[in-house]
DNA sequence: TCAGGCGATAATAGCGCTACGATTTATTTG
DNA sequence: CAAATAAATCGTAGCGCTATTATCGCCTGA
């Protein structure tokens, strides 16, 4: 009358208890040497990382992190990867982490709230050991899932808006009023930005009105051309033909990005349009043709791997329970890279 | 005399059970409905909707994935990000993944064996749903660690070799071959190829072997000028400089990639050197810029985007259950972009 | 000699969920 | 109308690990 094994399981090969038995010590003996090896005694020790090695041992880190109620992922959302930017901030972060062991999980939110909504979703199910956003500005329901979660909230790429947590970037606007700034100071009066995407891309938006009031400010005349779709030198040689048809006048040129500034540029050489005698050109990105190419593009140079050297150092502090907390607004500033294009 | 309770344990606010109360069903109930909503009654289904909006309900991935011995992620592995190839399939892959609710956990490899053998040792503690991996190579511990896995192991963007399980990709060799073959038929005799990093980058490596064999087999003389650094413009240009010193009588030239090519174009520029009469170049990758530049440069474009999503594929066929068996090889081929460089 | 203290190890009770079988309820059929 | 079948729901036993408390030796010093 006795019955079959009622409940037959999935399994991991090696689990922490065939360690533990290997090595001839308790479960719990490992699980420590795991966490905190120096409060294990050079002979247990010893012992377990050869059964360790032996069994080929990985530690399940669900089982770990459901016991520990925390987790060692981080999630990271940005509008893209396939964008120079992010995937300069999203590298530098995961080597930052990689030394604390903790592992990215990536998010695309294409510019999309209410994609950015769906994945804070997702993130949050893995108990993540800190999230982070791109930008300041979230729908609603995220700012809601967001708002009593015991881990640092960080919003990178953007400052200069009220923040959930903690905000790393810079400002945006300060980056237009600086390019604007310096073509009239290399004596242009007839100014223009190049922007693509606009629509979608806040932080364009904000290049280009600190751009415009910054120029008019400056007494300089200030117009915008701008193309729907996503930047590439491309849509940069278009937007130059048709600002010149729309502006003829226009002496000094401000682009979005060093995409676009790169196919102004490639427009200017086949219209043999002298640069910077007849138009000044200035980007954003610094991207890694700008300082190559003809002729070298004066650009701006955010500061994408800082911002996830940064944005890593706060995630490492927390964890480390140094409670300063974590609200902060860490500025990386930009640097503004002169070159022969203006 | 009473104790005081023995284990107080952090926890998470809201849990199934909590829904469950609310909704008036039992908590499997619930976790029916998360799985497979079509097997719960209208009733429930909507009582427990309800219940899980007004709690503001988050699954907890990682007991979930406990419970059921397997995870909602993904772990992708890649050289960099950083890298505008692998930034395209990350990118296309994510987008895929995400409609079946997978996750992806992102890792750099920076071309190091040793480096991706830890990674798959921490990717392997997710219990994920699969692993994607870069190339064929890898070290003997890695394949190891592989071997016995009951997931999809999917190689990308290499073919032609032993692969563990899964490969995605195509032959870098033919690319090498193909592009050879394009100068020939353009009349180019004394052929180069000029490569950045070529000791890390197998790829790149075989790019460059199937280009010097096919050129050789014309009967056209092949040589390779090379620099240790990561592909960009500025090298190009100065691997042109040295080509030309070098080999003066070059009138082909193959190129790594398309960020050297486009230095090749910049330098020829700045040095009056006829693109294509006087030296015929061609790339690699196609690039934002490549058909935008002067002269637009002829290419070979590979599939990096395909490669994500038949990955994506795969791991989906997989998670549904259909058996068929994930060791296979898809070949994503590559299309040469014939522009006005060569 | 033995209480007291300390470092090292072990035992225990879940973390929140899923899989499986068991049970209940609704629906059909002989 | 009872029996057989199908549909919906529930109860239970862990998944593999960590945190906490309990225990075990061993050394010190009065």
């Amino acid at each position: 009358m006795r019955k079959p094994p009622r409940h037959r399981r999935k399994m991991q090969s090696v689990t922490m208890s065939d360690v533990a038995e290997l090595a001839n010590v308790s479960p719990s003996t490992v699980s420590l040497f795991l966490r905190k090896p120096e409060a294990v005694s050079a002979t247990a020790s010893q012992a377990i990382s050869r059964a360790i090695d032996k069994l080929n041992y990985v530690p399940n880190l669900m089982a770990g992190g459901l016991a520990a109620a925390s987790s060692r992922a981080v999630s990271i959302l940005v509008p893209s990867v396939r964008n120079a930017f992010f995937a300069e901030t999203v590298s530098s972060m995961q080597t930052a982490l990689k030394k604390q062991r903790l592992q990215l999980i990536l998010g695309h939110t294409e510019y999309d709230e209410q994609e950015e909504e769906e994945l804070v979703r997702m993130a949050l199910s893995w108990a993540p050991a800190a999230i982070v956003l791109t930008g300041l500005s979230h729908s609603a329901a995220t700012r809601r899932l967001l708002a009593n979660v015991a881990i640092p909230v960080i919003e990178i790429w953007e400052l200069g808006g009220p923040q959930i947590d903690a905000a790393i970037g810079f400002h945006h606007d300060q980056v237009g009023i600086a390019a604007a700034e310096h073509l009239v100071r290399q004596g242009r009066r007839n100014l223009l930005f190049l922007g693509a995407r606009m629509h979608q891309d806040r932080r364009a938006r904000q290049r280009c009105n600190g751009f415009l009031q910054a120029a008019r400010a400056a007494g300089a005349a200030a117009k915008v051309v701008e193309h729907p779709d996503t930047a590439s030198a491309e849509i940069g040689s278009m937007l130059l033909a048709e600002a010149l048809r729309l502006h003829p006048e226009t002496d000094g040129i401000a682009c979005s990005n060093d995409h676009i500034a790169l196919g102004v540029l490639f427009a200017c050489e086949r219209q043999k349009i002298a640069v910077p005698d007849r138009l000044a050109v200035i980007g954003f990105g610094d991207l890694s043709f700008s300082a190559a190419c003809n002729p070298p593009l004066t650009t701006i140079r955010p500061s994408g791997d800082l911002i996830g050297r940064e944005a890593a150092r706060l995630i490492e502090e927390h964890l480390h329970g140094e409670k300063a907390d974590t609200h902060r607004t860490i500025d990386t500033r930009f640097t503004l890279q002169h070159r022969r294009s203006s």
